[in-house]
DNA sequence: ATCAGCATGTAAGGCGTTACATGATTCA
DNA sequence: TGAATCATGTAACGCCTTACATGCTGAT
């Protein structure tokens, strides 16, 4: 059962644009891409040695290193052709994994064992969360709307857009939820 | 880090209605559980085990089992006072981790090195799933509609409803972005 | 001077999936 | 009689997270 590892892709989708290192490869994650990915440096080093193995990416010639006697070195990795052809082949896939996974909803779904309140509480959590998560979204969602001329940034936003929109139905749902287990629960 | 397994809590929260065996909760989690959570026999029966082996179910007394002297029993476990306990210290804790894993954003956020037309077929393929399983919520939810007098049924109703309309903000995102492709993007 | 951020990596462990192994029962 | 479903379990493996280990660089 090979390349169940979608981290690769994630990767190799990302030095698709640039040379980069695993430092840099974390931050990217962690910006937009973080709220429906997620990476680690355990992962993400371990990938690159892979993928370098594979011959899929290649350490960068040149500029990027630091001087040959000082100590560790910076090490930028950039796509090779091979690594294109890998990332085409699995976007050519239309087969993928969707999950999600929210302790929320299961916290929702048993909430008879806890009561009205908890649940309340539970969801007003939930709801913070979202909201402030949403304001993010909406601020990397202004950016691009301001750059859509290039075919790269419609990509992006429209992730992005995938964001907000279901972010802001969250929300919808939360005012909706709170205000029904008021009303038909005692407490 | 104790106490990060929330099969635990899936298990503890399902037998909080009635008795059950492990085949009747994998059943369980494989309804309308499904959307938001996963469960495996592999993970199902261990932790069975480990919540019996600390006290938190109890494999039920009585007519349950097949007699004694032919093969395999069926074995159908309870929750205990402990398990209950557990159960809504677990439900106490506001915090939760909702993770989302959609490997199909991945792909549209890379969908720049495949071109818009796979990036069509990879949404168009999603849209399908979603229209699918959005058929399956809602039929669950007019079922519950129905049973709202019972505590219980609230909170499945509100679970089942986030479902419904997460889903269907999906549909409406895919129809703008199919447009948004199509209008910004040669092929 | 010290602290945050840059930068790379390893080790251990946790959690879960898939595949396998076994056998009974029920229904067409 | 054969297939589907009921029913329980184990073993191997995969992927990821957390914590640890190390040291440089730049700003205050």
């Amino acid at each position: 059962m090979a390349r169940e590892k979608k981290i690769d892709m994630v990767v190799l989708g990302l030095l698709s644009h640039e040379p980069l290192t695993g430092y840099d490869i974390k931050k990217e994650i962690d910006g937009a891409i973080s709220f429906f990915w997620k990476g680690s440096f355990g992962n993400i080093y371990p990938t690159l040695k892979e993928l370098e193995a594979q011959g899929l990416v290649a350490r960068s010639a040149g500029k990027l290193g630091k001087a040959e006697d000082s100590g560790r070195e910076k090490i930028a990795y950039s796509i090779t052709e091979a690594g294109r052809e890998a990332l085409k082949e699995w976007l050519n896939d239309e087969k993928a994994s969707n999950e999600l996974r929210y302790e929320t909803l299961l916290k929702l779904f048993f909430g008879a064992n806890a009561g009205r309140d908890i649940t309340l509480k539970n969801i007003e959590a939930f709801e913070q969360k979202i909201a402030a998560d949403l304001k993010l979204l909406k601020f990397y969602k202004g950016n691009l709307e301001k750059v859509l001329d290039n075919d790269d940034h419609v990509y992006f936003y429209l992730t992005v857009s995938f964001g907000v929109e279901t972010y802001e139905a969250y929300l919808k749902w939360c005012g909706k939820a709170k205000k029904l287990l008021k009303e038909r629960i005692k407490r």
